[in-house]
DNA sequence: GCAAAAAATTTTATTGAATAAAAAATTTTA
DNA sequence: TAAAATTTTTTATTCAATAAAATTTTTTGC
């Protein structure tokens, strides 16, 4: 057997819940869907949703890693190889991730994302987040390298850890993003840049 | 009157109720402690803490916000005027913030704080909170003009935007800290200082 | 093809957070 | 000291989360 009845079943269920919860949560917020709501919508139990996805918080961390998914191979294909500097190429960076995270959810979901995934340490869904957020930042690490090649960055620098850098860099600014309903993109933007013309103009040691 | 009886009954339940919740958090665990045995430790009924924090959470920042001012009056006094150079100020920035989050509260419940500071937005803790992280950011930037003052770093940097910056970069990295439990303090400072001699490595444009 | 075994869902029940409204108690103030 | 104002407590409700028992459905062995 390719695939069991039973195994067709519960991905037919996952799908559902997931599928339901993003309507959901769109149609009505985050806080006022209820679990039932959404098992109702998905056609199984309360309790079905809880045993697949631990929490409310679950359910949508599970819709957040479909999208970052797809931002993924959104930016292994938009992200130029070819950037003028690294300010270009890290602006960029945090320009696609942004404009993805706003057109996907708003910001007071992300708010939901963000404490669910520093709650739920340990977790397969929080596991599988930061899994992304690691192929996130691997992304720009490859187009350092590329720009390291290229002779536009020192030869010395260890473009992993450069990477890891800017990309806790961009995150944090990405937090603050959505913890302020007055911040606009365009404003993190410009902090985002004020932050890295201050960082490269310090001299190494 | 100076303060009214009323007032000052307020301010002892608000002390009683902060209190009672950090021995209960420390012996029982965060979630452990239900707002009931807070509210029973206090002398007060449940309903009133929900009154006084809103949430179970608020109680927990409202006693995290009282720790952090006396962070902030530590590195004040301890952080080096006459650092040798940006990476050793910024590596002890964040070891004496290290230290004092893990010698107060334990990574889960730190946790908790980042996921109610996150979603709390607006709330007059949340405000509170991000008050204390300005307050903390601005310690790095003094010592940051200090050390400009002193020749160690170029005249053009804005030290504002540079001290801002490395507090976004070494608050990723605590965060990072807290959300892994097998994450060591040497590991995430050995992290910090990957990321600050990659960073000061790049070339200003 | 059918019956026993295995697996999964649903039902049922409980705890606790959060919130709202009414009732009761206490402080203010006139 | 009595009325007014304020605050806490009581009471009640919704919903998340969890656990255990009961039920249904799929598998598997014959």
């Amino acid at each position: 057997m390719v695939s069991s009845l039973r195994a067709r079943q519960k991905e037919d269920r996952r799908i559902r819940i997931v599928a339901s919860a993003k309507t959901l949560f769109e149609k009505k917020g985050y806080d006022k869907t209820t679990i039932e709501n959404i098992a109702e919508a998905a056609g199984v139990s309360g309790v079905t949703v809880h045993n697949y996805y631990g929490t409310k918080a679950g359910v949508l961390l599970a819709l957040v890693i479909e999208s970052d998914q797809k931002l993924i191979a959104r930016l292994q294909e938009s992200l130029p190889t070819n950037a003028d500097d690294l300010v270009a190429l890290t602006l960029a960076f945090a320009h696609t991730i942004l404009d993805h995270a706003i057109t996907n959810l708003d910001k007071v979901i992300w708010r939901q994302v963000i404490a669910a995934v520093t709650t739920s340490t340990g977790t397969q869904l929080s596991k599988a987040y930061f899994k992304l957020d690691q192929q996130l930042a691997y992304v720009l690490v490859q187009r350092i390298e590329a720009l390291q090649m290229a002779g536009k960055l020192p030869a010395t620098i260890d473009p992993v850890h450069l990477g890891k850098a800017l990309f806790h860099l961009q995150n944090a600014r990405f937090i603050q993003f959505i913890s302020s309903d007055d911040c606009s993109q365009a404003e993190i933007e410009t902090r985002l840049r004020n932050d890295l013309t201050a960082l490269f103009a310090v001299p190494a040691v």
